[in-house]
DNA sequence: GTTAGCACTCTCTTATTATGAGTGCTAAAT
DNA sequence: ATTTAGCACTCATAATAAGAGAGTGCTAAC
């Protein structure tokens, strides 16, 4: 449906309006010397390309705008496979000392991302739902006090402070951390409520003493939800993009970055690989003139969040897919690697 | 030096303009009821004001700004103390289930500071040099990779992931976990270094084999800088003031709280109370037209991290003041009572 | 099918001209 | 000796007008 030389005119507008952020105009194009063509010529097909939707004009007498179609068309079939160099080593650097440090490889990360785009780029930790219990420790800290420590199969840990119901003694304590790690060993954590209502709530009744105030707390302290956690890397340095000049625009963008759980919705990426939504595919009136691209990586065991990058719809889709894609498999790498799941 | 009149004259304009964020006027302030004044006396008395310094005028023929003299000699001494009742019992709803979340009660406690204001708070996490090793613990994952944990008396939960080194077997941690318990129990943080040169390294050589690569990462392990953490509590919302109505003056200070490490040292409060730092007594260039108000709070044990809260020099001072000794000293409350401590 | 030529459109910039809030100063009023 | 009214003057801001420039669409020639 579309000429040779439509597509490639196409392609030359896209290029050059993702570089300048300037509607791009017949006599431009002419004197390019990858299109052989006059001023006029290309006049017509751009013609053409604006009745099929491919290209908009922002009024009567300006250059061409790519349209939202056109961007979709240019991600799908304009951009080859270009397996992007930089980016690459980041989290090798991070690792090689023996340390790993899940909080700052994706701190790293989201801010590598970030900086080689200049786009804002989010990184959600991974789902822990279905890691397991590894152990659980009960630390008294006086005789009021406590912290109670889990450490999940995948090295996670989960702490949380809690004052201790009166009339428990430390023996207590020991009671029960042998029959919580003895009873949740393995256990996925979102199972873990339903079990100790299940099968700790009995034992506990067995073998403690006031144990109806305890057990409170401890569905209390293991219910908490374990929300997904959220690493922004560079929120300063979208601020960059032309599109931004408008303070109202800023605005509303970083209300939206406040959202954290509307946040956490719109990029949560079911399906494998990488996603692009540009400006009105997105569900979320905040972005609907930005473009957002979303890969997931996997941390073994089934486990895995996603990386995500938001920008202008005039985004260097070519340079961030390869980008993404380098990194994304990166960090499934490195996590993988980490506790032997070669998933 | 100042009259009577002068003073109140001074007081309404600093009040009036921080309502309005525009210049005032004479004849406007004729017009209210507190100053029986006409309007050209008013002048009279502004043109005295102005050549003390306390006063500015944008151009020629403005209305009357503030200087920061004027804010400053305002803060000092035009508002009396009024404590303030909002934002009292922020922190107490969160932890009267037991449970002590201290990240979560931080993090409110910023949140609510930015939404009672419409300024930018930033929250310091306690220095945690003086806390002591608690507890230390080593916990295998598999066969190449452990997770360490140590708990300080505070019940600050650190914990770093690592690969094992190869021939290190169960047996050698388990005597290295005791080793570490025992030496380093009632260590303050800061000296972890010291203490595990001179102490630990010479009993692994006697009790361990293979130590030469197992202490090294040992080391590394424990020498991690303690990071101070940062808490930012509404980021957005400091855009409302009209201050932020240029897309430049957002960049750079979206820049600046990027750039944590120049933020923290900006905060580090280190003698007690509230400090209120207006416009270029600042020394960080981007804030030289903002206010920054800090003040400590202490979790007990000599710790003690800052609240600190940016907005335009033209602030709501009275309002602030009281609301962040509130917060303080609701935060102080709390964590102090916590772990016993009454200092 | 391609291109040169030309009238036309629309934005953006610059210059010009009000408009109005506010000041400083002088002279009269209290 | 203060206080106040009156008035000329200043400067920012808004509104209007006039060009300049880039680009288009269409027609006619190549």
């Amino acid at each position: 449906m579309l000429t040779d030389r439509q597509l490639m005119i196409l392609q030359v507008i896209i290029d050059d309006f993702i570089d300048s952020a300037k509607p791009v105009g017949s006599r431009a194009l002419s004197k390019k010397d990858t299109l052989p063509y006059s001023a006029a010529t290309i006049r017509n097909e751009m013609a053409d390309l604006e009745e099929s939707g491919f290209l908009e004009k922002t009024h009567t007498s300006s250059g061409r705008v790519p349209s939202e179609k056109g961007y979709r068309y240019y991600v799908d079939h304009l951009i080859g496979p270009e397996i992007h160099q930089h980016g690459l080593g980041i989290i090798e650097k991070l690792t090689n000392n023996g340390i790993y440090e899940f909080e700052q490889i994706v701190q790293t990360a989201a801010e590598a991302l970030s900086e080689l785009t200049n786009y804002t780029s989010i990184i959600l930790g991974p789902e822990m739902f279905e890691a397991t219990v590894k152990q659980i420790q009960v630390l008294a800290l006086s005789d009021q006090s406590a912290v109670a420590i889990l450490v999940t199969n995948t090295g996670h840990v989960e702490h949380r402070s809690f004052t201790l119901p009166t009339g428990v003694s430390s023996s207590d304590i020991e009671k029960l951390v042998n029959i919580l790690n003895d009873r949740l060993y393995g256990v996925a954590l979102y199972k873990l409520p339903e079990v100790i209502q299940n099968e700790v709530a009995s034992l506990m009744m067995r073998y403690m003493n006031g144990v109806d105030s305890s057990l409170n707390w401890i569905r209390t302290l293991f219910t908490q939800e374990q929300a997904v956690k959220l690493y922004f890397g560079g929120k300063a340095n979208i601020l960059m993009q032309p599109e931004f000049n408008d303070v109202d625009r800023i605005r509303s963008f970083y209300a939206l970055m406040e959202r954290e759980d509307e946040i956490v919705n719109l990029l949560k990426n079911s399906n494998q690989g990488i996603k692009v939504s540009i400006g009105h595919e997105n569900e979320v009136e905040e972005i609907k003139d930005l473009s957002l691209i979303t890969a997931s990586y996997h941390i073994g065991g089934g486990q895995m969040g996603t990386i995500a990058l938001i920008g202008p719809t005039r985004m260097e889709y070519k340079k961030v897919l390869s980008l993404m894609q380098a990194i994304s498999k990166e960090m499934t790498g490195a996590m993988g690697k980490w506790y032997g799941d070669k998933s």
